[in-house]
DNA sequence: AGCACGCCGACT
DNA sequence: GTCGGCGTGCTC
């Protein structure tokens, strides 16, 4: 019997192994095998069991079987195979994706003493200091040895130690999940009864510990048998030797179980609101839209009360016995989304996102196998597997970080929703106030069902939206540094109303530029083609690309002028000049650097919410999907730089943003206000933000983008290559446009420089394919891509070229 | 990914 | 000269 084998790594193909005799009968697709590669032990997937051998390769015998049940279903599989077709990748990468840490094994080399005593032969300094630590202690990793000679390249003093018999090597794959083990009491048989119980606290009345702990014990017991040790202590401030007494004693007794790592909150009795009429009348119109297969697009206006939607889907779909996954983008996982669901769907509800450990993932994913009705999670949760998927809920479906950049597999979440839903038969919901372009053409041309909600909830209105014309503003004498007259005069009056103010600008740090007044000499990051930033908090200038820091300096590294001047503003400049003219406010800031944390974010999150800042000063985090009661006053500080990103998506992208920012502003009873400060004033995007005209954005977009060939019309491949030495990119990008234009010629744009043509000391060329909307052109496509390259790295010699094929991009 | 092999600059 | 760093290729 010949398998075929995924590895957990980032090797291109599938390998064959053979499997024993003993063993064959234990083999199933979808089960984990302990394999041998290199002389390392891996867990490799079971991906295809055949019959005949492949020519030309001596097979290795697979050493072990890991699994009973397989982890990952047929069905997966054929889904995982899919996404490597569709996104030009490997399946090894679709499961380094899909598949949680925790089960993804990788052997470590443990080195022991040999039969040859280390002190009776030859060895030179760095054999004899190996040796030595191996006699000393036994067993000691390959990292130890690492840090013992303080070396990168350690294996040919390994070997030779090994040669010489010095030292022998083992190899052990370790399990890296294991089951969380908890110390839990309960009462003997003999004290089960009440009365009993008040016999042993007459027992033991002598101590004031041991009645302390058994009271609580008896207090905790009510709802459980077992009552967990840490509970008992932390009630009466007790330690396990009070309980050991007790347990001598007869009363109690101690013992270790196993529990679940998985947080979960008790429901809330909070009642939910009845659906209202417009609400109901989507519910039916989804429901209608699942009878007939559609995925159905609800586009909601902020307040619109998407989630009440999204609860009654989730409620019936529970009710049919099926599981529902909820997809939020990341950052929106952290906060009042969860609380809500949480407090309604109680033990029915799993999160799942990048903050947990291995173990927790490993967890969640056999309880979505064992068919938890419903997993919140980010893009990734939409690869658990599922036992039997009814729903996919997909919330501010325009976001754009459900596709993933890198690595591979650079999939979009949306996108795979929609195919996933096929493969289980499920309904697909997508949310936005701001649906993607992509989307509201698929609701336009009838592939998925339009649903509106434009009332918003408790009828409050809708927020009152002021531009202001930043140029003319400076002519008449009405800006103050950074801010027009209008906004600092909203901001006081929202400070006296005792209200909260956000202010959006979207770029962190405190000036994006230092530029020296004398010489003109800008600081430059050292690995990639961008100004540093300077981070006055810090005192350095930083690269937003690499993370390279440097200390702020104070003479200019060039001519030593001390005249150096900062250009442009970032978030914390914002909230220096905010501080100077509202000395009395308190002012709080997020963005990544105050939020590196999610407890950090948690935190400025819940004070702000709590009314103990008034003004909030924040990057695109403050846009996503929170709801604060008491915000009236939402400021864009400087949408021009939303206005000019070089990129076919830019003005859906800022449109997006400023009605995502604005949304923030007043909830509830208050009618909020949006001041936009802009040096374009008459742009047709803030016109469009301005009236909350969604279609108009979306009729001039699709004009603009049918005419020019751009998604949704055309699809569009992005090849980007990287290269350490520009000259020799070049030579590469230029022969594979050359190659790529014999077969599709006018489909090839590029190579192209990106606005940052060199990030980590690689330069970046970027070739662009764009082609009509036919999936035998598209398999085409890929497959000249796919053979393209490897011919340029196998017949032309080209070396050290990288290329990432982004399918979609976004 | 990780390790072997092979080629180049810093020290004995 | 050699050691150790790093780029390149291969792993059933």
């Amino acid at each position: 019997m010949i398998i075929k084998v995924v590895f957990p790594l980032a090797i291109p193909e599938l390998y064959s192994y053979q499997v024993p005799a003993e063993l064959q009968h234990e083999i199933k697709v979808g089960i984990r095998v302990e394999v041998s590669l290199r002389d390392k032990l891996y867990s490799a997937l079971v991906y295809e069991i055949e019959t005949e051998e492949t020519a030309g390769i001596t097979t290795k015998y697979i050493i072990s079987v890991l699994d009973e049940i397989p982890i990952v279903s047929q069905k997966d599989l054929i889904l995982w195979k899919w996404i490597s077709d569709y996104y030009c990748c490997t399946i090894g990468e679709v499961m380094q994706m899909a598949l949680p840490g925790g089960l993804k094994l990788e052997s470590e080399t443990k080195v022991q003493a040999g039969e040859v005593d280390y002190q009776d032969i030859d060895l030179n300094d760095d054999e004899f200091m190996v040796a030595e630590a191996v006699n000393v202690r036994k067993e000691i990793t390959i990292s130890e040895i690492k840090n013992i000679l303080d070396r990168k390249t350690i294996y040919p003093i390994v070997r030779k130690l090994l040669e010489k018999n010095v030292i022998s090597i083992t190899e052990t794959l370790i399990e890296k999940y294991s089951e969380k083990k908890i110390k839990v009491v309960s009462f003997t048989l003999d004290y089960k009864s009440e009365g009993n119980k008040v016999k042993a606290l007459d027992m033991i009345a002598r101590s004031e510990m041991q009645t302390n702990a058994l009271l609580s014990i008896i207090s905790l017991s009510k709802n459980t048998e077992r009552v967990p040790v840490s509970d008992v202590y932390e009630m009466s401030g007790g330690n396990l030797s009070i309980l050991k007494a007790l347990e001598k004693k007869g009363i109690l007794s101690i013992e270790e179980i196993s529990t679940s790592r998985i947080t979960n909150y008790l429901l809330d009795d909070e009642k939910l609101p009845p659906l209202s009429i417009e609400q109901k009348q989507a519910i039916e119109t989804i429901e209608h839209a699942h009878a007939e297969d559609k995925p159905v697009l609800v586009h909601g206006v902020t307040g619109s009360g998407k989630t009440r939607l999204y609860i009654d889907l989730i409620q019936k779909c529970i009710a049919n016995g099926k599981q529902a996954v909820f997809l939020l983008p990341e950052i929106a996982l952290t906060t009042q989304m969860v609380d809500r669901i949480n407090a309604i769907f109680g033990q029915d509800l799993m999160v799942y996102h990048s903050k947990l450990n291995s173990q927790e993932r490993v967890e969640v994913w056999f309880e979505t196998a064992k068919g938890r009705p419903l997993i919140m999670g980010a893009r990734s949760a939409l690869f658990l597997p599922f036992k039997s998927l009814g729903l996919i809920i997909v919330d501010e479906e325009h976001d754009p970080s459900y596709k993933q950049d890198n690595p591979a597999p650079r999939y979009h979440a949306r996108d795979c929703a929609i195919v996933i839903s096929k493969y289980h038969e499920a309904s697909v919901v997508l949310g936005s106030a701001t649906p993607s372009i992509e989307s509201f053409e698929n609701a336009m041309n009838h592939k998925y069902q339009l649903v509106k909600l434009l009332e918003r909830y408790g009828a409050v209105n809708m927020p009152q939206i002021e531009v202001v014309d930043m140029a003319y503003a400076k002519k008449t004498n009405r800006v103050k540094s950074l801010f027009s007259l209008q906004l600092l005069e909203a901001i006081t009056q929202t400070i006296e109303a005792q209200k909260q103010t956000i202010l959006f600008q979207n770029r962190r740090g405190f000036a994006p530029i230092v530029q020296c007044g004398k010489c003109g000499h800008t600081s430059m990051c050292v690995n990639c083609d961008v100004n540093l930033t300077l981070h006055r908090y810090f005192d350095e200038l930083r690269c937003h690309y690499c993370n390279y820091r440097r200390k702020n300096p104070i003479k200019c590294p060039e001519c030593g002028s001390d005249d150096l001047k900062e250009i442009g503003s970032g978030t914390e400049k914002i909230e220096q000049e905010i501080k100077m003219h509202f000395p009395a406010a308190r002012v709080a800031r997020l963005d990544f650097d105050t939020a590196k944390s999610k407890s950090s974010f948690e935190k400025i999150l819940s004070s702000f919410a709590k009314r103990e800042y008034d003004i909030l000063i924040g990057t695109q985090m403050v846009t996503k999907g929170f709801d604060f009661d008491h915000v009236t006053l939402v400021g864009i500080v400087n949408a021009d730089s939303l206005l000019m990103y070089p990129d076919f998506r830019a003005n859906e992208r800022a449109y997006q943003m400023m009605t995502q920012v604005a949304g923030r502003a007043g909830r509830r009873l208050e009618q909020g206000k949006v001041i936009i400060q802009t040096h374009r004033p008459d742009h047709p995007i803030l016109t469009d933000v301005l009236n909350q005209n969604y279609m108009n954005m979306f009729q001039r977009e699709t004009k603009e983008r049918d005419e020019f060939a751009y998604p949704p019309f055309y699809r569009m491949i992005i090849l980007e290559l990287k290269h350490k030495d520009a000259a020799y990119l070049d030579k590469a990008a230029d022969l594979l446009v050359e190659k790529l234009k014999k077969r599709i010629e006018k489909r090839v744009i590029g190579p192209a420089s990106p606005g940052i043509n060199r990030v980590r000391n690689l330069y970046i060329k970027l070739i662009t394919i764009k082609f009509e909307k036919d999936p035998k052109v598209m398999r085409f496509i890929k497959q000249l891509i796919l053979h393209t390259k490897a011919e340029l790295i196998n017949k032309d010699g080209i070396k050290g070229l990288r290329i990432n094929i982004d399918v979609d991009p976004y």
